[in-house]
DNA sequence: CTAGACATGATGTACGTACCTCATATAAGA
DNA sequence: TCTTATATGAGGTACGTACATCATGTCTAG
């Protein structure tokens, strides 16, 4: 039998297609008593709303914003390259979409742009910023608003996001951790940690991930302390320059965030291209090209492509008020070796 | 402005709204010229069908069919499994799936199934079976009859199908074989390859990929011969117990498809459940609980659920004339560790 | 010159839902 | 009892498309 309409409810629980259309729509003017009957009728019946159908009698379009903090970063700049391509292409999908963009180290800039957001004018947002209070407190007002929050790559918890959508950074750090490990054996040695910034979270989190891993299965290693770059080569390779004079013996290089050049012209610029084990994140032109030239072992990488279509198919899913399968959106771990680089698009 | 309707073409081409209905559903009692002129318009408004709307109107049900040739495995149980629970779902998505198999060893019977498939009670077909003759000249027929195929898990090329839904095989492979390397280092050694059957594609791509990278990148690991089970466990383990007898120095297992069963027995019954890496394919209970116990290292696995999900939505897609975003639905390699099993669900 | 074939227009109904207006029934309050 | 508020019904229009029917126009063959 096809699936039930309004109509069916409406025979079953004997009442007008009316009512049933005031009680679907919470509208006023229905006794408690047969908002409960409609209700249980539907729920015996399995009615569910058919989405398309009542997109198309509203008229309905999803308008939805990405809201960056950027770095001049390789990374931020792929981010950005995904969502304007699809802003660019034709809307199937009923999706209005806008891409706003702040600098990362005027974080006032980013407050000031979700301050701009409102039920009014907007149905969902997908932000990818650092944590901290005042952005917290920003995306708590947006849920309070009754939009749809996403947070993107770098999650934000406790701030009343409905969802995160990225990988699981913690154990993104962890497999990094098995790769250095499986890689330095027994014998152990040093690894090097360089990063951007560690106020990210998602920085942060691989570090640990990574950390927890070694402690736990290889004692041999140890991870010198991070550095971090604040999207300064120049700082960073500074500091891995110093960092490689106390430690001439460092096996394993792991770049937690941004900061890839840096480190791998400091690698070239100490000789030690070949026997060196090197872990990156994210593919950017940049590691594409370090996979290729072999001077990267692996990046560990998550498909932006799928991250964007995901956070735009959860804010849809959430304005609709429907159930989100978290399995389903879960962005998965890429493991992009030399090998397989081409296969990664 | 909103997205132009055939309304817009009517006005734009000033013919009626019947006539572009004509050209729209290649109807036919329309000049030449007449259907080029609204062609012209429709593609200069950037006119694209509201394909929700439409299906409304047409009351259209996609009835998509998954036809398996199933061996007596974990593997075959979830991908069943998966399909069952999307079967036992609401149908919110207009899709009417259906589930047929066979014994992969009874290949007549998976022919004579594809043969009861027409345009008249299917619009598309999603097929996991091995290669073989038969089955390419029964997935042709379908493709003759207009049925939207893909293949499932793994591919069966020159069979005219219209996608493939699975990992490469052969960068799984590669991983495999960069995974194995990277542990073995450089004093190497022998590496012991079982199978349930080398007639199966997907197994084929693994052992070629794995033994590409080997030949490539470390001259000092051995393959050996791959030993099949054909789904018998007694069978694989007497191969197994022979094969370590000649060759006691084994350091690493790849289980390319079923049979981890048997080989994780005689890895115990031999004792070097220690010092052994062991790479296995697929997540089952069985690998999941070999990674658990530590006797599994690594589990190359393909996302079921996705696989499924992005199955029908091909079939959807080309069932619509639209075309598929080959980047958006490749399916990717996930690296499973006992360290991210339980994100991995 | 006219029958018939073909091209096109005009118009209506339907899909499942949203949203609106108006009519009517019922019950509570004065 | 009459008023009034509230609950419900009846019915329409709209969204963008598919599909059907009938009328009218034009051209060509006989």
């Amino acid at each position: 039998m096809p699936r039930p309409t309004v109509k069916d409810i409406a025979k079953t629980a004997n009442v007008s297609l009316a009512t049933v259309d005031r009680v679907l729509n919470e509208r006023t003017g229905v006794r408690q008593f047969t908002i409960d009957k409609v209700l249980k009728v539907i729920d015996e019946i399995g009615y569910v709303r058919d989405i398309d159908a009542a997109n198309l009698a509203r008229r309905r379009e999803y308008k939805l914003v990405f809201v960056l903090a950027e770095g001049d970063t390789h990374f931020s700049a792929v981010v950005e390259d995904n969502i304007n391509s699809i802003i660019a292409g034709p809307n199937t999908d009923r999706v209005a979409l806008e891409l706003l963009k702040a600098p990362v180290d005027d974080l006032h800039k980013v407050v000031a742009i979700l301050g701009t957001l409102n039920n009014k004018n907007h149905d969902g947002v997908a932000i990818m910023a650092p944590e901290t209070p005042l952005i917290r407190d920003a995306i708590r007002k947006l849920k309070e608003d009754g939009l749809a929050v996403v947070t993107l790559v770098s999650d934000l918890p406790g701030s009343g996001r409905d969802h995160y959508v990225g990988i699981d950074n913690i154990a993104a750090g962890r497999t990094a951790g098995f790769l250095m490990s499986n890689y330095l054996g027994q014998q152990g040695g040093k690894v090097l940690i360089t990063a951007s910034s560690m106020r990210l979270r998602d920085s942060v989190e691989r570090r640990l991930g990574f950390d927890a891993y070694i402690m736990e299965k290889n004692h041999s290693i140890t991870s010198l302390p991070s550095l971090e770059g604040h999207n300064r080569p120049e700082v960073l390779a500074s500091a891995i320059r110093n960092a490689l004079d106390a430690n001439p013996d460092v096996k394993g290089f792991y770049s937690v965030g941004a900061g890839v050049g840096a480190l791998l012209a400091m690698l070239v610029e100490s000789g030690r291209m070949n026997d060196s084990f090197v872990i990156a994140h994210d593919l950017t032109p940049q590691t594409k090209k370090g996979l290729h030239d072999e001077m990267i072992d692996v990046v560990i990488a998550q498909n932006i492509g799928h991250m964007i279509r995901s956070g735009i198919r959860v804010l849809k899913a959430i304005s609709d008020g429907a159930k989100i399968d978290a399995a389903q959106e879960r962005i998965r771990i890429d493991i992009i070796l030399k090998e397989n680089l081409f296969h990664a698009g």
